[in-house]
DNA sequence: CTCGTACTTGACGCTTACGTAAACGTAAAG
DNA sequence: CTTTACGTTTACGTAAGCGTCAAGTACGAG
């Protein structure tokens, strides 16, 4: 089985915090909400490699827009027991919500850019314009009509 | 110029919460936060497809995850008039910030699609290995050691 | 022993994005 | 006139996601 034994580092919540730039505070109210099971030794946290990566797990949810409540449900996908046949199921169940939730933002994203694109487009002529123009007072030009939102 | 007059249909605020789902609060809300400036006859106000339009942008906003800060200014750029010089490198600098915003935003997604999609297989394998072995009891399988976010 | 550093648990505060009444205006229909 | 539908403002309530003290514990260095 080649069972290397590696030394199963650990972290306390300063390192966690400075390597993903959160505060204390941050970390422990995830503990609080139970996205995150530390380890105790007396009083002190310590974190495992397991932590540390639901940690980031968190994070990229939190990036992404979910709620702690959502995130909670995802991260617990990542690493769930097989369990009974209904449980799969029901993960099954929930992979394809997210799916569907996470293709709806990728469509939105999207169209976005696309949308920021043409803005960009718009401004850079604009600016051209008013270079070639007027090199020193600006102008209102007859290109800028019918831009807005009211078509 | 082809100026076919459109009649310029106009909605009330009812009719706009129905179209996208959401509370009249939620409208006036918006409002309150300078994302919609309808018109008003008298006290009841009147909504232009400018207005339609900025709602469709703000929701997607928050679909996105932005915040109402956040997707005021994204909104204000799509109908900014071109302005002076200042103002267009601002927007530029604006849009440029987004794109990388989006950006990231889509590489987190799609990272996650893959994932999910890794934990479905698992999760379909270990659907299928549970029936073939035991078609009534659900007993616990060596290829579920392993899997959890500690590695 | 004292100091410094890192950690702990409360507990209160704050912002965002609305929900939820309460109380009132207006205009058409019965 | 009364009801009904639809709209209005004002204002307090709330859940999420932390920030920010305050006060105490634990431990190695000097």
């Amino acid at each position: 089985m080649h069972n290397v034994r590696v030394p199963a580092q650990t972290w306390s919540i300063a390192e966690l915090a400075a390597e993903y730039d959160v505060t204390l505070r941050t970390i422990r109210f995830y503990e609080d909400r139970g996205l995150l099971t530390p380890e105790r030794r007396g009083t002190v946290r310590v974190y495992h490699p397991r932590d540390r990566v639901r940690l980031g797990l968190i994070l990229r949810g939190k990036r992404l827009g979910f709620s702690l409540d959502e995130i909670a449900t995802i991260v617990d996908m990542y690493d769930a027991e097989p369990g009974e046949e209904g449980q799969l199921v029901y993960l099954l169940d929930q992979i394809t919500t997210r799916r569907a939730d996470l293709e709806q933002r990728r469509r939105d994203i999207e169209e976005t850019l696309r949308e920021l694109n043409e803005v960009e487009a718009r401004c850079r002529a604009d600016l051209q314009a008013l270079r070639d123009r007027q090199p020193s007072r600006g102008r209102q030009t007859a290109k800028a009509v019918g831009r807005r939102a009211d078509s």
